[in-house]
RNA sequence: GUCCCGUUCGUCUAGUCCGGUCUAGGACACAGGAUUUUCAUUCCUGCAACAGGGGUUCGAAUCCCCUACGGGACGCCA
């Protein structure tokens, strides 16, 4: 364990906060704690047409979300401050003079230009080795208006900021020869490189874009992902534990958590697997846990009021969250708990209904129900068990179309907790109105 | 086009560095079955891969070379 490490996620604030930018500060998050190292968030804003306030917050509040919280940057401050390159001027104008004084650089058409030494250099890269590339061109570090460009910032705050390890997207592979030749005109060490995979596309070719479903952090949010489950997710995005597990706490994956185990490969989206992922953690959430979870999911779904009864809301989502998929889709599972006025799913009548018989079972049930001794789970299936036996039939005669007609759908929760929940009251009023 | 990176089931991956334990393991998805009530839970079973070709070796998914394919980068964007 290196308690020197510091590392970075440098960010353009753009508007969005894409997936795979989420993946690389998650990597740099993980190394950090793996190695009780610092985590920086640096805000690279040198774009002044692209960059806003309003994009920073969505990276910000996204970082947040998925728990990745950083020890120097915005709103936390550190020693190198400030952490936004629009404020960093200064520092740069220093750098730049140095260059000068070396002679590696030069004015043309305004701008600034650096010379490239014309030997290949190596990127020293913690999962691939090292990689020799030749930079061909001299570029421009500091643009005719000004404005300091990407290549040079980047270096430049690394250095001054003593990042040791760069981790970040195979695609800045070939700007990492640019960069390692700025480290060695300025004589700085050069930073262990980690060049991450890639995030491709669920079908079709090339990385994720940020139209592609998924692709966007904060859809996650409002599509009522957990973020633990994301966070999860991503981390199979590229690593893995080596033990055929995948779904494990995070204190675990901070601890097994290795750069050079990060595969060599893009790997392709699968938002099948996320969701499969997203469905385990939210079934083996603590049950109050859940609750808060879900309560405000089921209140802007318009379901629920702030005022609902916590006992009852709390049995139907106890009862709901054995069954969870999703939270998206929650409120249509359990809508029939909380209005009367629910849908009613007519595939699943018509499967239901197909044999004709199945309104006079719910008639039996409805009347036997009025000698049910009481509602128990337990009376209520010896009450259909004894009215099936008395008619020759299956129990599955009676908990279908009854099931159906008190909540519209042929799926839900156990059949006999649903009744008990919805209360003996509700049922009948419904089997009533059902068969009207 | 040039340069760089990569290539194990449809997908994510273990195994590759240190060649034999790999008739290649796990997971998602898919298909079947079970839970003599649903299924969007849970459990079981099945399907399915070392890109191709050459080497090296007693032996190669693992090492070397070539080809093919995939990806990325070639901005006064980051």
């Amino acid at each position: 364990m290196n308690s020197k490490v510091r590392v970075r996620f440098a960010p353009s604030p753009t508007g969005f906060f894409h997936i795979g930018g989420a993946r690389t500060a998650l990597f740099n998050w993980l190394y950090a704690r793996h190695c009780k190292g610092t985590f920086v968030l640096r805000i690279e804003d040198t774009d002044k047409k692209r960059d806003s306030e309003e994009s920073v917050r969505v990276l910000i509040d996204g970082l947040k979300w998925l728990g990745l919280h950083w020890d120097e940057g915005p709103e936390v401050g550190g020693q190198y401050a400030p952490y936004f390159q629009s404020g960093r001027k200064h520092i740069y104008d220093d750098y730049l003079k140095r260059l000068m004084n070396a002679g590696r650089t030069y004015e043309r058409d305004g701008a600034v230009w650096f010379k490239v030494s014309g030997n290949p250099t190596v990127i020293p890269d913690e999962i691939r080795g090292n990689v020799t590339r030749l930079e061909e061109k001299d570029f421009v570090i500091i643009r005719s208006d000004g404005s300091p460009v990407f290549h040079f910032v980047n270096v430049v705050d690394d250095i001054d900021m003593g990042i040791t390890h760069v981790i970040r997207g195979e695609d800045h592979l070939s700007n990492s020869s640019k960069h390692v030749e700025l480290f060695e005109a300025l004589g700085a060490p050069v930073p262990v490189f980690v060049h991450i995979p890639l995030i491709l596309k669920t079908v079709g070719s090339g990385k994720m874009s940020k139209r592609d479903q998924g692709a966007l952090v904060e859809d996650y949010k409002a599509r009522w992902f957990l973020p633990e489950a994301v966070r999860n997710y991503l981390c199979l995005l590229g690593w893995s534990p080596k033990d055929d597990r995948e779904i494990l706490p995070i204190e675990e994956i901070i601890s097994l958590f290795d750069l050079r185990q990060i595969s060599r490969n893009n790997a392709r989206f699968d938002e099948k697997k996320l969701a499969h992922v997203n469905g385990h953690y939210l079934r083996n959430l603590p049950p109050e846990a859940f609750i808060n979870f879900c309560k405000p999911a089921l209140q802007s779904a318009g379901l629920i009021s702030e005022k609902i009864d916590p006992i009852y809301l709390a049995q139907v989502l106890n009862a709901c969250q054995e069954k969870v998929r999703d939270v998206k889709s929650l409120p249509n599972f359990c809508a029939h708990f909380f209005s009367d006025d629910f849908f009613f799913d007519d595939a699943a009548r018509g499967k239901i209904f197909k044999q004709g018989d199945a309104m006079a079972r719910i008639r039996e049930f409805y009347e036997a129900l009025f000698f049910a001794p009481d509602f128990t789970e337990e009376s209520l299936e010896t009450l259909v068990a004894s009215l099936a036996a008395a008619q020759g039939c299956k129990m599955g005669d009676y908990v279908h179309p009854v099931r159906f007609a008190v909540s519209g759908q042929s799926v839900g929760i156990g059949f006999y907790r649903l009744l008990r929940i919805l209360g003996k009251e509700c049922v009948i009023k419904r089997l009533k109105a059902f068969f009207q």
